[in-house]
DNA sequence: ACCCCGCATGTTTGCGTTCACATTTCCGCT
DNA sequence: AGCGGAAATGTGAACGCAAACATGCGGGGT
């Protein structure tokens, strides 16, 4: 027989009958201890697994969740996928992640969202930085809890972000601290929901401060953005203080301007954000603001326990709050006087 | 009605039977283009799904690839994940991916396998660079396509991996060719199969050139461990070329020498080992092996695509060649001489 | 005019599991 | 000894779907 043995074929061998071994399997009570040794026996030598499939058709109901992921290159997200991995595996869930290409992103979750359904997911997360997201969420059917991660207040449901609006806010306040006139900032790409907040944390510091907000400079994630934006910034004289958009692009920053012969921290200091683990290596070791990623993965799967218990979907949010790394690219602005 | 629809609601809404409910889903011939529109409406207006677990059940198939990753914060492996994910939209597979918690990878790894042979995957994808990943790959019945990446030749199954001893010797042969009279190596994790090869390639090459082969550092990946070992080497007047295990330890290890005051590449050549999208952005930017982590994926889905179609399983290996990109990390060896 | 074939559709069965219910067994008590 | 009841086990149906088979219908060839 090649064909993969299925209950009967234990109950048979066992001696008892196909219930018996559910029961066994389920852990139920009212099963005597040999039986359960026979049946256990039985299993063992069969090299039996229960078909998931069957017994999902059977109860309704699944312990897979499952996880939309935008860019699971990038170091936030997939932090995130592994801390709500972790969590998940320890509350007996499992866990099935879906990610998004990025080429085609609207297409794609879609398909991830179809599919995720189709398996019977019994509650999605949703690693939503992005307003496309919010489309892919509206397929979901009304009775299977969600979850999103970085996604905006007014999607009404449960929700855990960073506070990137007081990270922004922090970045910026810091700088302003050690005397700097103004603040410049290197934005992330503007669909992404952390980028905006961390702007305006940004403009707020310097409002607040009632300092004059220079002009906002646009890159993505990547430190080849930053590059170009720091070549930009190096010609800028007045130029002292950045804010950049994640570690990254602060990488990228720091080496235009070296190459432009402007050193950070003497000439221009500089900030970062999310305290990737090479951050503290880079040259010189970036200032930043650390992000907890695991954090947030942990309490994203908590609040969608919440919901699995109570079978209904709650919008109750969560904001984790970022904290500043003070290294070696902040200090204060340049003496003037000098040629 | 509260319920989720099924196949037999639409069938009456659409006034024709659940089969050809079926067939309309399933895109078989023989049905008329009238029918075919009014299910389609049917299923609009009821907002219907197919459940997947009746219908694996129903067909005994899945067209489910389950992946098994080890530690997906690492550039490498999230890369991979991303292709794998990408190629399989492409090839109308769904992929769930388990991602293996790094505190304990040898439970976690068997509970996910357990998992998604159980969920009834098609065929499994192991990221699978190092030793306890063939146990996980042990509990897989024989029935199910496995192709392995960063895996062992000796395992004998399918393995996609890129050719790290070539990329170790090419590192070496760079630093070599430019004068230099032997390399230091930082390596990486010793339970990493490309660790340990990318060691292997180090020292071919070295023994090629009838370099005496100094002794070898052990980092992990990170760059605080590359730092770690950096200050060892800043100690060494004679160690002139470096070869680390990445990028991360390069980057590290560089951080380490400048903090000592040995300059890159004027004191000290220093080659890395990735080429992470940053690393073209260090400070001078770092000259590396490049491994392409995109190719490989799409490798193994293609390895499993095969076996999927014959059905059984197979050994087959494909190699992918690593290159060198050169920048700025790499010179002569300083000239002897003052003091 | 007949037959046959192919298209369009319906009916039945089974996938492997769990659930609700039915049945048997066993033990302790009077 | 006999009875009650809980513990242990078995039986049948249902979950939602697809495959195999069955049916009805119309049209072209002879």
């Amino acid at each position: 027989m090649s064909r993969r043995p299925v209950m009967s074929d234990v109950a048979a061998r066992a001696g008892v009958s196909h219930q018996t071994v559910s029961r066994v399997l389920n852990g139920h009570p009212h099963v005597s201890p040999t039986t359960r040794t026979r049946v256990l026996a039985a299993i063992a030598e069969l090299g039996y697994r229960r078909n998931l499939s069957a017994r999902v058709l059977a109860t309704g109901r699944s312990n897979v969740v499952g996880v939309v992921a935008q860019n699971t290159t990038l170091y936030g997200p997939s932090s995130m996928v592994q801390a709500i991995g972790e969590a998940a595996l320890g509350a007996d869930l499992s866990l099935t992640v879906g990610h998004v290409a990025g080429y085609d992103a609207t297409a794609a979750s879609r398909r991830i969202v179809e599919r995720l359904v189709q398996q019977g997911a019994a509650g999605l997360v949703f690693i939503a930085p992005v307003d496309a997201a919010a489309e892919a969420m509206r397929l979901v059917p009304p009775g299977i809890p969600i979850v999103t991660v970085d996604g905006l207040p007014e999607w009404d449901v449960a929700n855990v972000s960073v506070d990137q609006y007081a990270g922004g806010r922090l970045a910026t306040q810091h700088l302003l601290k050690h005397g700097h006139r103004t603040v410049w900032h290197v934005a992330g790409p503007e669909q992404w929901h952390g980028s905006r907040a961390r702007e305006s944390g940004w403009r707020a510091a310097l409002a607040e401060a009632g300092a004059q907000a220079p002009p906002m400079l646009r890159a993505g994630w990547s430190a080849a953005s930053g590059y170009q934006c720091g070549r930009m910034l190096a010609r800028i004289p007045d130029c002292t203080a950045v804010f950049a958009a994640n570690d990254h692009v602060a990488l990228g920053v720091m080496r235009a301007l070296a190459e432009q012969g402007r050193r950070v921290p003497e000439d221009v200091s500089l900030i970062g954000f999310d305290d990737v683990p090479e951050a503290a290596y880079f040259h010189p070791a970036l200032t930043t603001i650390r992000q907890e990623f695991a954090d947030v993965g942990r309490q994203a799967l908590r609040l969608l326990l919440d919901q699995l218990v109570t079978g209904a979907r709650t919008a109750t949010s969560t904001l984790v709050e970022p904290a500043m790394v003070d290294r070696d690219t902040v200090a204060g602005p340049p003496v003037r006087g000098g040629s």
